[in-house]
DNA sequence: TATGAATGAGAATTCATTCAT
DNA sequence: GATGAATGAATTCTCATTCAT
């Protein structure tokens, strides 16, 4: 008896794939993961996979693309943000954060972006310098802008500051994504934004 | 006729190929390195490679250890730093930086380890994860002792702080490391300086 | 022109590879018969016969599993003959024994495993030894229940004379396997019950 | 400061690198233990080793060649001994086999040739084939004689009968060397002479 | 769409042996 | 006699991709 053939539409047995795909390489890494793993979860042959996807690097290529769709909708509200007052920020960027956070989906994806991006070719490295690059803008721009109105301090760099600003949020979505340490939202944004905004240092008495 | 075999001694010939390791691994990270790029690169066989170093990874281990050693040196003089007033401060870390980034090995070996860090097993991933914790702390201890004399505000969180500064170091060591952008320490280190103690805004007239 | 893809019954193929690695194994043992060897034999490649095989190891143990199971089904034959009369036992081994040396795929198993048993793992080993163990069991426990209804001599012991009684039969099976003497089964099996059953000496006159 | 060479004379290095390998390949297997083994445990260089062996298997062979004397110079005695009464016999046999199993050398150079004669090159296996045909001979000899003088039954055929003998002597020795089983010398010899002499079946009452 | 046997170019590792010092 | 760095062929195993059915 022939096993029986599960025939699906192809969108939806392509989107199954993504998405045992993207487990694995988050929990073991995209070299870790041979197509093997992918096909034996996801319960097709070689073949199959081969007719969704045209290699191992395409599949990623197509997980990255999608994701990354997701996290430059936030950015363009990040972009509106930037216009409002600072308690206003304060509570949307918390909201934000905190509905990305609740898909799982997206967790896994930051996690293998923290931590196979720079492993991989010379393409995908540039999708995501280059998403987080437009970030980078937004902030300096904002920054700059800032200055101009007299609302930011005029001798910080905005450039240096904004990878300084991207490198921080980096860092803790590192230890949340990838050290799967609990991540206290409300504490953790506003703490970046006091320090951001207003400093460490305790102003003297005046 | 063969070539002549190439005696040399053990630990000179480690340092060859501990050297040339590094050099590929930064330039086509770890698991796109074979070890016949190494070998070629280095004039040898097979042969001699496995006499100086168990394995692959035995040798990445070797070159995070040795590196890791020099970076550590460097944390301890962090340390020590800390007692001091900022403008010190600040002069003191362009010195030690400066120093540091003048090694291109150095370079090399940040630039592995901000790419190739996370794809590798538990054992070295935790090495790395050490070092960063080591610097954490010291950082952290620093700011809640600093919050306890007065001198910083009270109401920002000492660990969330310092992954925010380690954060923002690591982005811009990526940037000149991994992305080669030229980087100006000076303006870099006074920036993030400024920025974390006095933070962004403007102080509203007194 | 390349030779073009010869596909198989995946099967058919495992069976394939198993039979030459058989007469491989026995011809040059274990250890000596590279997978180099065994597929170019076959006529396929490396990837082919690691798709049908997990190791060169697994491959052995499957080979080991398969013809162990044939001689398991002779011990049990062995084990209903014991109850009968010694003329009919003598007959009975001579039958099956004619059966089974007319298989060559049991010459040669015989072979591999009277020459290469002990220089393989503990799991084989065991595989192996409990086999044995099988049989030296049946004969002990049969001497013992004919010491008791006083058909045989009391004061030997079951369990060496059983070692004694399978030492002599793979002695003659490793002439006959290993060091390819012809083997005259009807003299040989005939020689040892008789010196077993009734032993060298003369009876004295009476 | 080099290290020290120590010198010794060559025929006591050799002895002892012999002894080392003996232990070695009996606990691992010949084909387990590679040279790297033999010199750290012999805290010598692999050059050395050179200097005293052509190879790795001319160290073996010097191993067998060595005690396989000692044993070739027990069989002598088993010859002389065959003219005796078989209650001498048995007690003589007693005697000689306490004196070689007290021997640790003996039980290892029996346990490796138990368990690896037969993986090697044909030379040592006929070494090894020559030696137990020596046995074979005497035995059949004795046997053949004694038939002559009327003193053991004329149909059992002498050679196949010796093997069986031989045989029966390997699986005892098997035991206790590389299963590492405890063995009951008189227990042993007792019983196999007393099978082979008078027979498992109980005499009927006459 | 689906199957799964077959491919083949590596990749890492082992190890007996050689030889310049 | 002694050293130990160097050799290099051999070996096992991996895995992304192809293709006949």
């Amino acid at each position: 008896m022939k096993p029986k053939r599960k025939r699906r539409d192809g969108i939806q047995r392509q989107a199954q794939i993504m998405e045992i795909a993207l487990r694995l390489f988050a929990a073991k890494g995209y070299h870790s993961t041979s197509i093997d793993d992918i096909i034996s979860e996801a319960g097709i042959v070689k073949g199959t996979f081969y007719l969704h996807f045209a290699s191992k690097h395409n599949l990623l290529e197509s997980i990255i693309d999608t994701h990354l769709k997701t996290l430059i909708e936030s950015i363009k509200l990040l972009d509106i943000s930037m216009a409002k007052p600072i308690s206003e920020v304060k509570e949307f960027y918390i909201q934000i954060t905190r509905g990305l956070m609740q898909n799982e989906e997206i967790r896994l994806f930051v996690k293998i972006f923290l931590r196979d991006a720079f492993g991989l070719d010379h393409k995908l490295l540039e999708k995501i310098t280059t998403f987080f690059h437009q970030i980078v803008i937004i902030i300096s721009n904002y920054i700059s802008k800032a200055q101009a109105d007299g609302r930011v301090v005029k001798h910080i760099d905005p450039l240096i500051t904004s990878y300084s600003i991207i490198g921080s949020v980096k860092e803790v979505l590192f230890h949340w994504a990838v050290l799967d340490e609990k991540l206290d939202i409300d504490k953790s944004i506003t703490t970046l934004l006091d320090v951001y905004f207003a400093g460490m240092l305790e102003r003297e008495a005046e």
